[in-house]
DNA sequence: AACGTTTGCGCAAACGTTTGTTGTTGATAA
DNA sequence: TTATCAACAACAAACGTTTGCGCAAACGTT
């Protein structure tokens, strides 16, 4: 049995496509009896519209892109589950893209949400994007994008991103203020703005305690493992007392590497990260981090995407929403 | 500027736009030189086909459905890669529907998918979900389904499972082999299939092991932290030896209740869980665990969907894949 | 020279909707 | 009675493609 249409109710009612059309959405200008009439049949039939067509007639696809660089463990989930929660209560669908940390496939997944017509686009960039010019299309289209977490600096595009200095700041003058002087920060993939920012943070602090004779060094590591030898390798030369971590990933090396050594946390060693807040809770020691929500990022862009859509026109600055955070203590610092 | 159209490029090429379709699709029927001129004009205008057009025309959306209960942290990262990564390459895109544990919600999200046209579907199971009547409108719609991971027995629809059964079958057994003789076994949400038969297989070694003065308890818990006060107290009146866990959640609550206790892993109790395979790792002790890989389950489900789109029309059984599994050995057991 | 085949292109229908316009009723007011 | 106005429903165009068909010119074969 092929799928009922308009068509069909029109020819089954003996009326026009267009009455059925407007009937079933309740226009005026079909009399209340054959409304229901209409509506009775079209349950009949089990009718239900085909978007394909609706969205080419009202050229709009009620679908919103998403470009993620990988689906990684610690953050996506919340981060999609987020935008589900509120783009589907409003009836828009997700499309979901990944680069693979790959500019190209980026590039061309940019592409695919243009040629698919979508409504807004919500991006996660690559490692490797450094500018935007294949956004450039969106933007004559007057299609709305948020990017989110991972952004470069004076996009042009709004952004949702936590204050990735601040944050830093505030996990470093903590490790401080409970007695660290020799901090161990360490860091991932260099190029990333979101790690020069947590860094300028970092040993924007350290510079301020100087004079108390705190100092620190910075390492960057690739991920779990490689944040696990790197700790292995810096106590052997240094004996930091206290480890700033900017992510989950670093954070689990951190504790299997200080564990393996038995180095007590935190008499010896205090650690604290940044983190969306559920594998610090699993570890032993449960580690303090400060808590930026995946949940409430997809929300907050999500939010900001469907607004920019509905007033698509007016041409407003674009806009740089910064995530709340909070200082989860637990037992992993003084 | 709006966005060019086959219209703009024939008006400008002066000729028919059916001729400006077939040229950039290098139909035969056009010319050569003719046929680069076109491409040539395409270029320049910026062209990109208008896919609500194409798909209305063609009747074929090009997109698939992925219906997810939640977005969990262990294994939907890993599905949605393997997924991704098959469908991408082959033009499809992936539209992503989240049900919340919520069998309306689930409802609702097929009735989305059957009217964007989705070209086929991709869905794991709710804990509510008992039956697929849901589903009927796509069956005779003749739109392939392939459940995964979480399904019904006797679904009439194609699988991708690992076997369950015999998972928590070579999961105990293994205990036993390395000494246990009172295990507790952890299960999940007791609705669901995938907890009955991790339990069935799990029961079935024991009962053959009962000679051997083997005994083995089962408990339900919700996550990771009903894990944790479970076998916080499951040890104030036994003392089990081993313990089966059989989920990622539930491996995290149980090796962080075991250091807790300060009981030595896997001296006075083995652990032994079924995971996909990151957790364990980073966990300390390093616990073994019987690999399901979600991006393979991802990339199976996939492959067999496409291959199910391909050929709509043969009337094939459905099919019960299984995915391979792995036994990991870890610092976790003896 | 007559005929058949190929080449190259245009015409128009179709996909399933939405929506502006037009036309037909019957009732009400002048 | 005639003009006016609802109320209701049909007509048709449009969204941007794809594609079956037809047609003319060019070419090759008897």
């Amino acid at each position: 049995m092929k799928r009922a249409t308009i068509k069909d109710i029109a020819l089954k009612a003996g009326v026009n496509i267009s009455t059925v059309s407007r009937a079933l959405k309740n226009h005026p200008d079909v009399g209340a009896d054959l409304r229901t009439k209409i509506k009775r049949l079209a349950e009949e039939m089990n009718y239900h519209p085909n978007l394909m067509a609706v969205q080419l007639r009202k050229q709009k696809s009620n679908i919103i892109g998403l470009i993620i660089p990988e689906a990684n463990m610690y953050f996506f989930p919340s981060v999609i589950k987020g935008i589900s929660d509120v783009i589907q209560a409003l009836g828009y669908r997700l499309l979901v893209l990944q680069s693979g940390e790959n500019l190209e496939r980026e590039v061309e997944n940019v592409r695919i949400c243009y040629e698919n017509s979508v409504d807004g686009l919500l991006m996660m960039l690559t490692n490797q994007t450094k500018a935007l010019n294949h956004l450039e299309e969106l933007k004559e289209g007057n299609i709305p994008v948020v990017l989110l977490d991972k952004v470069l600096d004076d996009s042009g595009f709004d952004e949702v991103v936590i204050d990735d200095i601040k944050a830093a700041e505030i996990c470093t003058e903590y490790l401080i203020n409970t007695g660290c002087k020799n901090i161990l920060g360490l860091f991932g993939n260099a190029n990333l703005m979101i790690t020069t920012k947590r860094m300028k943070g970092f040993f924007n602090v350290i510079e301020n305690h100087k004079a108390q004779n705190v100092r620190g060094d910075a390492k960057f590591v690739d991920d779990t493992f490689s944040a696990w030898r790197c700790v292995d390798e810096h106590f052997e030369t240094e004996k930091p007392d206290g480890i700033f971590a900017m992510s989950d990933e670093i954070i689990a090396g951190v504790i299997a590497s200080l564990k393996k050594m038995k180095v007590p946390i935190p008499e010896k060693c205090a650690v604290l990260g940044i983190s969306d807040g559920y594998l610090p809770q699993i570890l032993d020691p449960q580690v303090s981090y400060l808590h930026h929500d995946g949940y409430t990022l997809g929300k907050m862009a999500a939010q900001h995407l469907i607004k920019r859509i509905d007033n698509k026109f007016s041409e407003q600055a674009h806009e740089y929403l910064i995530l709340p955070t909070e200082l989860i203590i637990k037992d992993s610092t003084r």
